[in-house]
DNA sequence: CAGGATCCAAAGCGATACTG
DNA sequence: CAGTATCGCTTTGGATCCTG
């Protein structure tokens, strides 16, 4: 069923919400917490190749949108834990179901991205840059 | 039921495809085109706000990803139409419950929003920045 | 441990001009 | 109509250093 709103619309907020969870770290993220409250630098190691800065960032967002909570525990040193909100538990599915479509059909990609490639070197030198 | 996968290692293609689709185009185009083949202009007035160079450059991608299909039609002037392919039936049954997720909850992000920018303005003046 | 602040390079994007 | 090519600017992001 597609939705029933104007998605397409500049202004429309459902727009706005996709924007910020149209971001590659974001996913990740959401999907690594799921099931247990993770520290920060838990996240870090999981998550290969983020910097700290743009997962600071990224969680800081998440939390502003409602998805994620941030508690402090007064240990020494401070202890940081990330747990998914009801609301982030309500999304949380649909990721996972993105990320299953990724797992399943990721071998049909990389099979038609081998053939747009072949194709396109033939003729210009610009689809190499583009399969880098 | 979490991905049986490890999508969080960098190398993973089932990631660099995740990376691909995490993208506020992408999915709008996905879902624009999802029941109708779509000209490309057409699009450029659908998608409020995207640029001509923009949509260029997502809808190769999407082709070369095997997503979409460019027919290219020997009409005075030419006339192109973009169709998804299986592949992108596949995927944009997801991408709707990702677009009607925002749409049933970008209530409550935006009052988490407004309640986080509420606190951290008293603190700092860097939550301004974050909210405009 | 959990970040903030800063600097700098690279990528991205809009605007513009041009083509078949 | 459906794009490509180029030019600057803006944004992003990594790397590094520093703090409670």
């Amino acid at each position: 069923m597609p939705p029933s709103y104007n998605v397409y619309e500049d202004r429309c907020p459902a727009r706005q919400v996709l924007d910020r969870l149209a971001d590659k770290w974001a996913l990740l993220i959401l999907a690594r917490i799921q099931n247990e409250p993770v520290r920060f630098n838990q996240l870090r190691r999981d998550i290969k190749g983020i910097s700290q800065k743009v997962l600071s960032q990224t969680l800081k967002k998440l939390e502003r949108d409602g998805l994620l909570s941030r508690s402090v525990y007064a240990t020494v040193p401070v202890t940081v834990e990330y747990v998914l909100t009801d609301l982030g538990q309500s999304l949380v599915q649909t990721v996972n179901t993105f990320a299953h479509w990724a797992e399943q059909h990721m071998d049909a990609v990389l099979l038609s991205q081998a053939k747009y490639d072949a194709c396109a070197v033939s003729n210009t030198a610009t689809a190499l840059n583009n399969s880098i």
